[in-house]
DNA sequence: GACGGAATCAAACAATTGTTTGAAACAGTC
DNA sequence: GACTGTTTCAAACAATTGTTTGATTCCGTC
């Protein structure tokens, strides 16, 4: 009783499609899945395969390995994110200080932003964890844009007497208090419930952003009292 | 050519030394070293074997499984660096500007030092991603206290009209800023490799003191002048 | 409706995993 | 020196892994 398989959209196990990119889509989504929920080593190409109701083989047939799939995932979500959020553009800005919020905003909204599962951040976090081939090749696609775009803002608040390895520690001290709440959310929801509820990223990054702003604030005074 | 195996300090592999309880430890000392380097899934048992210089069926002979040596090698590890680096005493600091600086670097060591190869920094980076139930009692027993303590140093910087929720923020401000290092050590190896050499505690620990100081005198006035 | 390449499938494959086994070596006691 | 319980060992075990295979099904083309 085999019933056909291909075009009348195959009522089989999810929802394969038929067609050849059907397959390749549905491997596509449920790898996503799948290695989000388990990381790269402990996922298995068998429930990729399950899940998209297609068979194992298929995986080598249209992806070549594992690992290549597990590339073409990455890819595909961190570009998609990327052009969801887009930085914003400092010349936009009216002031140093709108740019710094502006920018925080956006860095959050990339991190904490639930669409699509938080699929990136969390992938990020696992190649933090445990570095792959592919973590170089996110760190120059998704993270270093946007530490240089911040990396400009800072300068602009710093002023001119601000030494690159000023700059440098400044903006980490940025990026950090944005990942912290990606990272650490089970300990923050343990000690401060609240934090994670509706308007999480206007809130957090307003006060970041009133924080930093006057460390570096702080910190422009000390460099110009040395320096004078 | 069977040389005897025993107490003569075989020099067989590494240093089994050749008792029972010399073999429990050389297992121990090897499952700490590699279940840091690969994590509990990937580390294999053949490894932690090898490297210890006994057999594989050692490990189930002297700990019953592979999760128990894990469990044990974790107990241990986590007491023992608890008490290697010790709160300081908020009383002891002459000025809450020195207190703030002293609970930073012990929060920065305790994260950074690589001593026993940093084995609890990266258990916590595995469990806040892959929550178990080990985290709890992390809490509790690792975050928490420290959390404690510099909110405490917090609020003698903020001042009395501080709230709770800006206290709590900017001492998540402040251990942000600590955890960064740990958690995106491949990423900042990227951006700034010099980061994490000798003095890496010292220089960071510096930094975020400086830094943050600015943020809450900055955020100190910034109350008064509202309440005023 | 037969041909041929593309796509899918169940099954087998080779490698690796944690664990178990049964014999051997050991130390202590009588 | 034989007995006993403990410890160690090489080898085998059972399960799981990613991958490959060879047959089969599909679909457009002639």
């Amino acid at each position: 009783m085999k019933l056909p398989r291909r075009r009348p959209a195959s009522p089989k196990k999810t929802a394969v499609g038929g067609s050849p990119e059907a397959t390749r889509a549905a491997l596509l989504q449920a790898a996503t899945a799948v290695f989000v929920a388990s990381g790269y080593e402990q996922a298995r190409v068998r429930d990729i395969a399950e899940r998209a109701g297609a068979n194992v083989a298929a995986i080598n047939y249209h992806f070549g390995s594992k690992e290549a799939l597990y590339l073409e995932v990455l890819r595909r979500q961190a570009s998609e994110r990327i052009e969801r959020y887009p930085l914003p553009d400092p010349a936009q800005s009216a002031t140093p200080e709108a740019a710094l919020q502006a920018a925080l905003t956006m860095l959050l909204s990339r991190l904490l932003a639930d669409d699509q599962r938080g699929f990136v951040p969390k992938l990020l976090m696992r190649e933090l964890l445990a570095p792959s081939a592919a973590l170089p090749a996110m760190v120059q696609d998704v993270i270093a844009p946007q530490f240089r775009q911040l990396s400009a803002v800072v300068t602009a608040l710093l002023g001119p007497r601000a030494d690159a390895a000023t700059i440098q520690r400044c903006t980490f001290s940025l990026v950090s208090q944005c990942m912290f709440y990606l990272f650490a959310r089970p300990l923050v929801q343990t000690l401060a419930p609240q934090t994670y509820d509706d308007g999480a990223v206007a809130r957090l990054s307003a006060h970041i952003a009133q924080f930093s702003l006057g460390a570096l604030r702080a910190q422009r005074e000390l460099l110009e009292r040395a320096d004078a």
